[in-house]
DNA sequence: TCTAAAAACTAATAAGTGTTAGTTTTGTAA
DNA sequence: TTACAAAACTAACACTTATTAGTTTTTAGA
């Protein structure tokens, strides 16, 4: 009857993956039913298994896309002549940007990951962990070159973390606050406080 | 065969709220079974029922409790002398606690709300809201008193708030930051920043 | 227009879900 | 010890789940 339509994805599991995106963010992973998915896209549930090879499959490729992303951000950065400061706000302002710019996926990274199948939840695991070392590390060297205060490197990067992964409550204030402020607020915020 | 242990807990009900809380928490509210609560317990899953009313009760009591502590908590301050500085840096640091302490059932109130059923799902969002609003009212209050920077009173709530909401990540590194330290820099880096 | 591949469909399966009914066991107070 | 209530049990129900098998329709290239 219907089709899946590729829309603005590049393929059919792309549209597929993005749609699932929406709905495991929407419902949880382990709400969201095979059979939604397939009638949010216009088709039967049984047609999906001719693009993707199971549910699961879906949250992996969702999960390590994004995990990528954050990792070769940080690696841009590896070779560069900034400064401990400057790199922090860049990959802060690197944090908000893809957060606003692909929620879905963003969110179903951070919360839904705990429903991969092993051996891939302990890769995203490590990937994750990971990353944050290379924060801390980061920090320390801020810490020592006298750029930053004395405070525990780890509080300071779960901080930071925290503060933009947060963002996926911005959604609804979106009218009232436009994105620039948000972006240049909590960046100052998070860099020097808010006390005068 | 076996008998439900209330432990801890004053009533058995309460002692099945809380190994709910712990599930929820691990598997998520869906994936969570009511089988695998009952065995947790050392029960059949319909024995459950003679303390209980339903799987969705659970989450609800899980849910309301919480947000009434957060609730009563902001209200004890509203007839104090400190200063809004001060007020700030008591209710993070009553976040932090709350957190460390009730680490399941706030875990849960925090991520598996979505699966309240109506009307009590746009209360809790209300009661949330609220709470947000009576935060920004507060620290709107400090930038008039010029206690604190003119940054937008949103992005600065969202900002403490998502950061102490992140001390769900601090489990697996309790052994290597005590308590107190993370408390007081996290504090720290809210209230005056990083940078030196 | 014919052909082959892609992608849709229907039907079905085995497993798991929350919950109820009805019954038996357990604990407690007279 | 007996009687009553609390709380456990087994069996079952009506649904929903992801997924497979087998078949039909649609699409695209020669």
């Amino acid at each position: 009857m219907a089709k899946i339509q590729p829309g603005n994805s590049a393929t059919k599991k792309e549209a597929i993956i993005k749609k699932a995106a929406f709905l495991f963010k929407s419902k949880g992973y382990s709400a969201a039913s095979m059979r939604e998915l397939a009638e949010a896209l216009g088709v039967e549930a049984p047609s999906l298994y001719n693009h993707i090879g199971s549910k699961s499959e879906l949250l992996q490729d969702i999960c390590f896309k994004i995990a990528n992303e954050f990792t070769a951000n940080l690696d841009s950065f590896e070779d560069t002549a900034l400064s401990i400061t400057a790199r922090i706000e860049a990959i802060i302002r690197f944090h908000i940007k893809i957060m606003l710019n692909n929620f879905d996926e963003v969110y179903v990274a951070n919360h839904e990951w705990k429903h991969l199948n092993e051996p891939l939840l302990s890769n995203f695991l490590n990937q994750r962990r990971n990353y944050e070392k290379r924060l801390m590390d980061l920090v320390e060297a801020g810490i020592e070159q006298r750029e930053l205060k004395n405070l525990n490197p780890y509080v300071t990067v779960l901080t930071i973390l925290s503060a933009v992964r947060g963002l996926e409550f911005w959604q609804g204030h979106k009218k009232n606050v436009p994105q620039n402020v948000l972006e240049n607020d909590m960046v100052n915020h998070l860099l020097n406080g808010i006390i005068k």
